[in-house]
DNA sequence: TATTGTTATACTCTATAACTATA
DNA sequence: TATAGTTATAGAGTATAACAATA
């Protein structure tokens, strides 16, 4: 994890878990503030590793998704991403000015029918890889027993209570 | 959780983890984006549960460090929160007008040792209150030990190779 | 009437840079 | 010179509302 500019110390100092000598009180007791903090130093380690390509997560993800499942409309994308429909339209302009991904006609007039280029999918095994290492590193310090129990406990948050 | 409006549905819709039909590929094993649908889903249910207070976890975390480090400093409180000095200002700002927090002066002229008044700590713990059945429920089907197991693995993401 | 993509708009959270008062 | 708070500004990422074309 090398630092790019030793010399020009930002005014951000890297999240850390634990600073000594502050009392976290209940913050130390909530799954959400867990989670939040654990978000923040893996977004941080995200943007930094990926600076070098114009990605971000949620561009990494539609890229995936998108790849994994050609002629996917701009809302289902939406609905998969949990995001607004409305926010689909820049991410999917971007990729298609860069070349990466094409709108294609559906028989329904009204959606397009989303695939990546063969440039796209050239670029997103580039991605993926560097992603992959990212989050190697992000996880090192965990089994992969442990990361696997890690993603199952996460799965099950939030879940509706039936 | 209750739904609070069943007539105007929204643009948008709820994150779930999996949806059916679609190829996930690599994203299904990436630690990374486990925590970041987490997150997601968290964040929602926090927002939805504590509108009607005009509080965001950020908000919150910072009301709890300042109730249980009295006398800290904005830089303090950044580097303890992890973001940059500058957005410390309108969260406080924004708290002293609202009555529930001081900015008393400190020896250094330069800076000021945060507070909380009466009426801060009186309104911090019904927030705590409702942070509490927010966390309680979004983590509802996690046992008491999952949720520290939890807790822990999330301690050790992104730490220093050492 | 309902749906898809779109535009406009706004708010939150994050960041950097540069200023000022002070040390 | 260095530090604390501040202002200005910018860029993600989210949201809602309303519109045109189409179903």
């Amino acid at each position: 994890m090398p630092k790019q500019k030793e010399t020009a110390p930002s005014q951000v100092v890297a999240f850390n878990a634990r600073i000594e000598g502050i009392n976290y009180d209940i913050l130390e007791e909530l799954t959400g503030y867990a989670v939040r903090r654990a978000q923040l130093s893996i977004y941080a380690d995200f943007t930094a590793s990926l600076g070098v390509y114009d990605i971000t997560p949620q561009r990494f993800s539609s890229l995936v998704i998108v790849c994994n499942n050609p002629g996917i409309s701009q809302t289902r994308l939406a609905e998969v991403m949990g995001i607004a429909r409305s926010n689909v339209v820049a991410i999917i302009d971007n990729f298609e000015q860069a070349g990466l991904l094409e709108r294609q006609g559906s028989g329904d007039r009204r959606s397009y029918m989303l695939h990546l280029t063969k440039e796209g999918q050239r670029q997103l095994e580039k991605y993926k890889q560097a992603v992959k290492e990212h989050d190697d590193r992000v996880s090192q310090h965990l089994t992969m027993k442990e990361r696997q129990q890690l993603r199952a406990l996460l799965g099950k948050l939030c879940m509706e209570p039936k």
